[in-house]
DNA sequence: TTTTGAGTTGTTCGA
DNA sequence: GTCGAACAACTCAAA
């Protein structure tokens, strides 16, 4: 009998289509294994933890009870449970995010020296990041050019699993256990279903009656016109290399957006994954001048701006763990144009709160909103929180639903309370700053550099 | 090497 | 109300 496989999963929580399950089965009995890191895990927020423990108990199910959970440095805690099971492998997805990556590097290292083989099968993209190259072999700054070759170069079908794949049962930690369970008890929002069936539903049901809407309606946040797939993919519960495989043979607009969707998050992967030092800082500096994150800061962070479409999404993202992406970028316009701040300050708070936070998807969205990222971004492009309410909830339900304090005023003139005679009789906040003086004010910072 | 066309998501103003 | 122009300069990608 062979030795067992270790299987490490970190982000490619699932059974389906997982091409590193597949391989750790051709070599033994095969062992899963999540390490509650504290890098990670402990820095991480109540809503993240608390996503996280969901998505870890039905990882659990979905390995039939049999996943191994320790916590700890798995630069220690893998080494320790391969010489406890006496594993001859480890398998994981590949990991490109810099500090992930860091990791592993430490981890492989310590497993050589034990004479340990270590075997990256796949990674959370349908195209690994660095994989996609222009005619001198580097890799692309502009997205429309890396989508052309992103198409070109084209992505496998889905992993089959093998049949007769023999799961080990390991000692798990039972006070790791007890952390998953105190950090899904301490959430303090309600959480969408978690795991690979409620994934594989959403993505049904997206498939059924989203999908065909989904060019004209994905800007709107007053319906329900987006996959919310996000949060699955954050994790690996779901593979784009599935969803992709599911658009097959479809045709139409709506597919073409919703795949360059995908593309955007492997776009921003392969820009973090060349680029790892933009995670901090800015990837072309502007040399404009920011303010200190202060009274505005807090008011942008608590949903009482003034500005009924930015309040509406701060509010969502506290609430829900999950914000529309136009309003994402209203909210982040608002913070990097309007307060002048430094897009970190805001794409920390994201993060801090988000279900699906992902890191380069995170990292260089805000950075385009601020024009220091990839696209070379039109000073002048300065978004007006009005205009952008009236144009994509034009009806205010959005609006509505997440400002109580509005919710008396109909229709689209909830955007605009100062023109509606009784727009403060519950209490809403008065605008925190002129947009108008603001808007020039950035115009000005950035011709002053 | 040089050149050329293009670059997710906007706003305002004036005709 | 609608529509086109103006709002900078630069970098990137590819021919």
């Amino acid at each position: 009998m062979s030795a067992p496989a270790v299987l490490w999963l970190r982000r490619d929580l699932r059974r389906a289509d997982h091409p590193a399950l597949g391989a750790a089965a051709t070599h033994g009995d095969v062992l899963p294994v999540f390490v509650l890191d504290p890098a990670f895990f402990d820095t991480a927020g109540p809503v993240r933890q608390g996503w996280l423990a969901a998505t870890l108990r039905a990882l659990d199910a979905s390995y039939e009870g049999r996943l191994c959970l320790r916590a700890g440095d798995p630069a220690t805690v893998i080494p320790e449970l391969v010489r406890e099971v006496g594993a001859a492998s480890v398998h994981v997805s590949t990991e490109t995010e810099p500090g992930g990556a860091a990791r592993d590097a430490a981890v492989r290292a310590t497993l050589a020296a034990a004479g340990v083989d270590w075997v990256e099968t796949g990674s959370p993209y349908a195209v690994t990041p660095g994989r996609v190259v222009n005619q001198s072999g580097e890799g692309y700054k502009v997205f429309t050019p890396f989508l052309r070759a992103w198409r070109e170069h084209g992505w496998r079908g889905p992993a089959v699993e093998p049949d007769g794949v023999r799961l080990l049962a390991a000692d798990g930690d039972p006070a790791a256990w007890r952390r998953v369970d105190a950090a899904l008890a301490a959430c303090p929002i309600p959480l969408p279903p978690a795991g690979e069936d409620a994934a594989r539903a959403r993505w049904a049901e997206f498939l059924g009656s989203g999908l065909a809407g989904y060019d004209t309606d994905r800007d709107r946040p007053d319906l329900a016109a987006t996959s919310r797939l996000s949060p699955y993919l954050k994790f690996g519960v779901v593979h784009p290399r599935t969803l992709l495989a599911d658009l097959q043979g479809r045709t139409g607009k709506a597919v073409e957006r919703f795949t360059a969707e995908l593309a955007w998050r492997e776009f921003y992967a392969d820009v973090l994954h060349r680029h790892p030092a933009s995670l901090a800082g800015d990837l072309n500096p502007l040399g404009v001048a920011y303010d200190e994150p202060g009274e505005g800061f807090e008011a942008w962070r608590d949903g009482r701006t003034g500005f009924p479409v930015v309040d509406a999404g701060m509010r969502q993202l506290l609430a829900t763990g999950w914000m529309h992406n136009r309003v994402r970028m209203i909210t982040a316009s608002f913070l990097t144009k309007d307060l002048h701040l430094w897009w970190p300050v805001g794409a920390r708070h994201f993060l801090d709160h988000l279900i699906d936070g992902d890191l380069a998807s995170n990292t260089h969205g805000w950075q385009w909103t601020a024009g220091t990222g990839t696209d070379a971004a039109p000073y002048f492009r300065v978004f007006n929180p009005v205009t952008q309410g009236e144009k994509f909830d034009p009806h205010g339900d959005y609006v509505r639903r997440w400002v109580p304090e509005l919710a008396h005023v109909r229709g689209a003139a909830v955007h605009r309370p100062w023109d509606v005679a009784d727009g403060y009789a519950r209490g809403y906040p008065r605008p925190i700053l002129d947009h108008a003086a603001e808007r020039l004010e950035a115009l000005a910072r950035y011709q002053r550099r």
